[in-house]
DNA sequence: TGTACATCAGTGAACGCGCGTTCACTGATGTAC
DNA sequence: TGTACATCAGTGAACGCGCGTTCACTGATGTAC
C-alpha cells in the first residue's frame, strides 16, 4: 500500500528531523565537541541505541548538521540576493547578501561556529559537505560577474593566485571574469567572515557600540575592495 | 637559605612550565575541548592529582594557556614592528605586523584557535586575559597613530561607532586620533583575522595556491582600507 | 651548628559520572502471494 | 481478502573507556631558633 509505505517513511523522516533538532539545541547549549548521542536520545525519550537506526555514528550526525547549516546559510544568502531590487546596484546587492550572512550567523551562532569556527577535533568533514558549502561562494561570484558584465567592476589590486582547481571552477562558473577578480573575491569573502566571526564570537563586546552601522559600513568597504562600484 | 628557597621555587616553575608544554602538545593533537588534566599528568609520569598542586582546575590550566598564547602572538607582533626599518612607511610596517601575526598563527594553529577560534564551550575567560589580549591592538593602533602624526593617514569612510569604553581607551592611547580612524582600525583588525582564520582553519585548501603572495596583497589592501598611504 | 617544626610536592585509592558502540531481543508495521 | 513472511524501529543490558576532583597519607625539602 502506497500510503502505508509513505507513513513509515514519513515517520522515519520525522524522527530524523527530531534528532537533528534536538542535536542543534544541544549544539547551542554545549558546543560541537560535547554533542552526545546519548544526551540527544535521552532528551527525546529514546534509548541511546535507537538513535543508531537513524545515524550510524556520532560523526554522521555531525555531518548532517553541518550540511544543514551550509544549506541554511546558503539559502539565506540566495534569498537576500533574490530579494534585492532588480535595479539595485552591485554594491547594494553585495551589502544585502553580507547583511543576510551576518543575520543568519547571529541567529545561529553555534551552527555558524560549526561551519566557520575552529575545526571540530578528531572530525574531518566528508566531501558531501562541499556542494552545500559552495552556495554562498556562488552567490558572491554571481554578483561580481553581473557587475563585470555591466561594466561595474574595476580591476582590483590583487594578482591571480588561485589554485588550479579553483581556477577551473571559476572558469566554469564565470568564464569572462578575470582571474584577479576571483582572487579579490576570495580575499573579500575571508574578510567578510572575519567581521562576522568577531561579532559572533564576542570580540566586539565592549568595543563596538552600533554594530549594525559598523557592519554596514565595513561591508560597503569590502564591496569596494573587491572591485564593485 | 636563599638559594635553597630559590631551588624549590625554580623546581615549581619548571614543573609548571612542563605541564603547560605538555598541555600545548595535547592542544595541538586533540583541541581545547579535549584537553584533559589526567592525560597531561599521565604523559609527564605524574599521578593526576599531583597536577592540582600547580593548577587548581582544568579551567585554570586553560586560562594559563590562553594568556601565554596572547602574550606570544603579542610579542611576535611587537617584534615585527620593532624590526621594521625605521624609514619604512606605515603601509609596509602594517604589512610586516600582519605577516608576523599570520606566521605565528600558522606555526601555532591550535593556540590560535584557542584565542581567535570559536569559544570553548562551558568556559569563560577571566578578566586576567584582557591585558595580554590587547597587545596586538596596541601595536596596530600605534602604527595608525604614527601615520596620523606624519600626515600619512587619510580619512576613512567609516563613522565612529565604538563603545564608550573603547573610545576612552583610544582617547588614552592615542588622543589625537579621530574616532573614525579607530573604528576603521577595528574593522581592519577583524578582517585581518578573517584572512588568517580561513587559512589556518583550512578554508583555502584547494582554493588559494600562492598563499604568501595572496596574504601580502590582501594585507596591503587592508592597510589602505584603514587609511594608511 | 644542630635540632624541632612547618611547608609542600607527590601518592594512590576512591567517588560518581557520561560517553560511543554492540548485540540479541521483541513486537509492530508493511508486503507478496 | 487472508495469511505467512520479511522488514525494521525500538529495547535493555552490557562492554570498556576516560574524565575531574577529593582526600588522607608519606616523605623530602626548607626554616626558625
Amino acid at each position: 500500500m502506497r500510503t502505508a509505505q509513505g507513513a513509515r517513511a514519513r515517520a522515519r523522516m520525522e524522527v530524523t528531523a527530531a534528532i537533528k533538532d534536538e542535536a542543534r539545541r544541544q549544539l547551542a547549549a554545549e558546543g560541537a565537541g560535547k554533542l552526545s548521542l546519548r544526551a540527544v536520545a535521552r532528551e527525546l525519550g529514546m534509548v541511546s541505541s535507537a538513535v543508531y537506526r537513524y545515524f550510524p555514528s556520532r560523526d554522521d550526525l555531525l555531518t548532517a548538521l553541518i550540511i544543514d547549516a551550509y544549506d541554511s546559510i546558503g539559502a539565506c544568502a540566495e534569498q537576500a540576493r533574490d530579494d534585492a531590487a532588480a535595479d539595485a546596484g552591485p554594491v547594494s546587492r553585495w551589502v544585502a547578501v553580507c547583511t543576510a550572512v551576518r543575520g543568519w550567523a547571529l541567529a545561529h551562532p553555534h551552527e555558524y561556529a560549526l561551519i566557520y569556527g575552529s575545526p571540530v577535533p578528531g572530525y574531518t568533514a566528508p566531501r558531501t559537505t562541499l556542494p552545500p558549502a559552495s552556495r554562498i561562494g556562488a552567490v558572491l561570484i554571481g554578483i561580481i560577474l553581473d557587475a563585470h558584465r555591466g561594466h561595474g567592476l574595476v580591476g582590483p589590486g590583487l594578482p591571480g593566485v588561485l589554485h588550479p582547481e579553483a581556477e577551473h571552477l571559476v572558469a566554469d562558473l564565470a568564464p569572462e571574469l578575470p582571474p584577479e577578480a576571483a582572487t579579490a573575491l576570495v580575499a573579500g569573502w575571508a574578510q567578510l567572515f572575519g567581521l562576522v566571526s568577531f561579532e559572533v564570537f564576542g570580540q566586539f563586546n565592549r568595543l563596538v557600540e552600533d554594530r549594525e552601522r559598523f557592519f554596514d559600513h565595513a561591508a560597503t568597504g569590502l564591496a569596494h575592495a573587491v572591485g564593485l562600484r
